[in-house]
DNA sequence: TAATATATTCAACGACGTTGAATTATCGAG
DNA sequence: CTCGATAATTCAACGTCGTTGAATATATTA
């Protein structure tokens, strides 16, 4: 009785509205931010009623996250390029494709309104989980190195770290520093936290 | 003309109310946060009009930063702890002093609050600054290492990174790792940041 | 007392996210 | 084709928020 007894009722569309108001979305919350743009905005960017909006993606958070999502695709470059290579430079790797990202600005601005909304989203939060770390997890799985999660993570704090102090709140020098610089500066703390000792200077407990 | 001429009209009493509004407002804002902190709450809780709160304070941003900046007091124990021992375990102690801050309820609480304004609005990234940034600058402003302010606002980049990942979004297993194994393993970062060499396997340039 | 400055209150504005009812359009079943 | 069910869309409104401006009360000095 599932595909056999047919419901009578107007099917649902290809939904081109729900797909222009997707696209407006993302381009008024990755140029504004969450807080900055509205849904009311959003309507008339994609010439539809405020109350469309809701009917289709339940809440604001929600569209949020559905707006973003598209950036899941970035990571999975980021997965590939760390995976082959001398694991010896992984670190320097990361660092490098980390700054390029945000150095750009369609998947900068993405990355900043996402870490912006994951403070106060779980959403978004966990959409941030999925662009950073999954990737970094990914490609150590294929390796045999301890702690993986734990190493994936901590990598994940310098880098959100970083976005945070350089291009959210803009702390100087750092924000001004060139980019190949701050690579250099971040490089080694990153390799130490994928494949060096975690301990301090006590070697080999943990 | 200045002490001479005395104006006629009343005279700004001691404010008793003022105060009792920024407590009231210290409190929920320590408890609850920014946004879920509400300026008709805040005046209810202080037993006054919601216009005395603006009348007083302006915006609640104003009152926010107001209310947060008794935290400034934080930053002396720090510099005055960073100050004095060994530079070389200045990692260490910078580490166990931060770590301890955020797993006490209070100052934890007030940290992770700030941080969370700071991604949007520029006061609370400004007292950010002060509450972390200047006890570690001012700690090395006595010392002798070159590019002093780089390399406190790359301590605090790894800094504020932990409190995201671990206090704020919660990433595991970082979030449950315990105190000690934190330390642990920035300790070492912080180290190289604040009197190791800055750029990665090059030595002695920048 | 009269004038002036402060302290406090009241009512309202405009914007926001959200809701529920109403309307219109599209489909399948008889 | 007609009918009824379902989707698409609109409209008006609610409740809350930060904020404002006028109004009232109170204290202080000339």
């Amino acid at each position: 009785m599932d595909t056999a007894t047919k419901k009578a009722g107007r099917r649902p569309g290809q939904n081109k509205t729900k797909a222009k108001i997707i696209v407006a979305a993302e381009a008024l919350f990755t140029k504004e931010g969450f807080d900055h743009t509205t849904i009311r905005s959003i309507a008339k960017h994609a010439e539809v009623d405020p109350a469309l909006v809701m009917h289709y993606f339940g809440s604001k958070q929600e569209l949020f996250i559905e707006a973003m999502a598209p950036s899941q695709q970035m990571p999975r470059k980021i997965a590939q390029e760390l995976t082959r290579g001398d694991p010896e430079t992984m670190g320097f790797r990361l660092a490098t494709l980390f700054v390029c990202m945000l150095e750009a600005r369609s998947t900068g601005h993405v990355v900043v309104n996402v870490l912006k909304a994951a403070v106060r989203i779980p959403g978004a939060a966990a959409l941030l989980k999925t662009i950073l770390v999954r990737p970094i997890l990914k490609a150590f799985k294929e390796s045999t190195f301890d702690h993986a999660e734990l190493r994936a993570t901590l990598a994940q704090s310098q880098l959100v770290g970083i976005v945070l102090t350089r291009y959210i709140i803009k702390i100087e020098p750092l924000a001004s520093l060139p980019s190949n610089e701050l690579i250099e500066c971040i490089a080694p703390t990153l390799q130490r936290y994928l494949t060096g000792n975690l301990n301090g200077n006590r070697k080999e407990i943990l």
